[in-house]
DNA sequence: CGGTATCCCCGGTGATACTG
DNA sequence: CAGTATCACCGGGGATACCG
């Protein structure tokens, strides 16, 4: 609630590293570096706005607690935003907040590195010589 | 050891999300995704070389077990390479490899937006109204 | 100097079941 | 449909001490 556009107040501490300016690294890790956060953002990137069981079949393998408690810190941090429609049944609505949204090329930069950079495991067989 | 500048090969599972081609996100939060790791590279992005005790004091409050754990992890991942100069005392480099370098963007993004957008709260009251 | 070796703790993550 | 409510686990992270 209070729909506040501001910008989220990192509370936790180490924040400031010895003899060095603030730190924007350790700033971005400590609102997106959770697990699941990229993820959600990034399939809330593609798609704009989703449901709860549609974000949770995007992802997969994420469990109805996992996404709530993630969905909940993310919105706590500013940048998504949820919006209940009281329909029958209710529909609730999640998107990224102009903050959120604000995290698109954070989350194309990590995107692109992944396709270019890792090497998939498909794991039929292990065709690894050791 | 080894020297090889192969990729990573990713071995925990959920890559795949369902429906969808490979999670470039998800892939790269496997690698990097570590609480020190994007700061420890931003930190040899910017220095090139440092040593053990230089790396530590640079980030400030690590300790270390987990800045060697962080650093262990990272050479098995092929992102930093690790260079015993036998002097005495004995002297141990670090630095990025090829596929460390080539998070650049992947840090750069990450230093931009958390300074751009996280607003530092510096601790000595709270200025919050509420 | 550049680490190990222990030990411990907490909370992120997860499985399962239940609800408005 | 969109979640809570529990309970449990496991390992990342950390404090402290020791070592070649």
């Amino acid at each position: 609630m209070t729909e506040t556009n501001e910008e989220y107040e990192v509370t936790q501490m180490p924040i400031w590293s010895a003899g060095e300016e603030w730190c924007g690294v350790t700033a971005s890790m400590q609102l997106i570096g959770k697990k699941w956060h990229p993820v959600i953002i990034s399939r809330l990137l593609k798609h704009g706005t989703l449901r709860f069981n549609q974000l949770q079949d995007e992802i997969g393998d994420i469990t109805n607690k996992v996404l709530s408690d993630s969905l909940e810190d993310l919105q706590q941090k500013n940048l998504v935003a949820r919006t209940v429609v009281n329909e029958k049944p209710v529909r609730v609505e999640y998107e990224l907040t102009e903050q959120g949204k604000s995290l698109k090329p954070v989350i194309e930069a990590l995107h692109k590195w992944g396709t270019t950079h890792v090497q998939p495991v498909t794991n039929d067989e292990d065709t690894l010589t050791q």
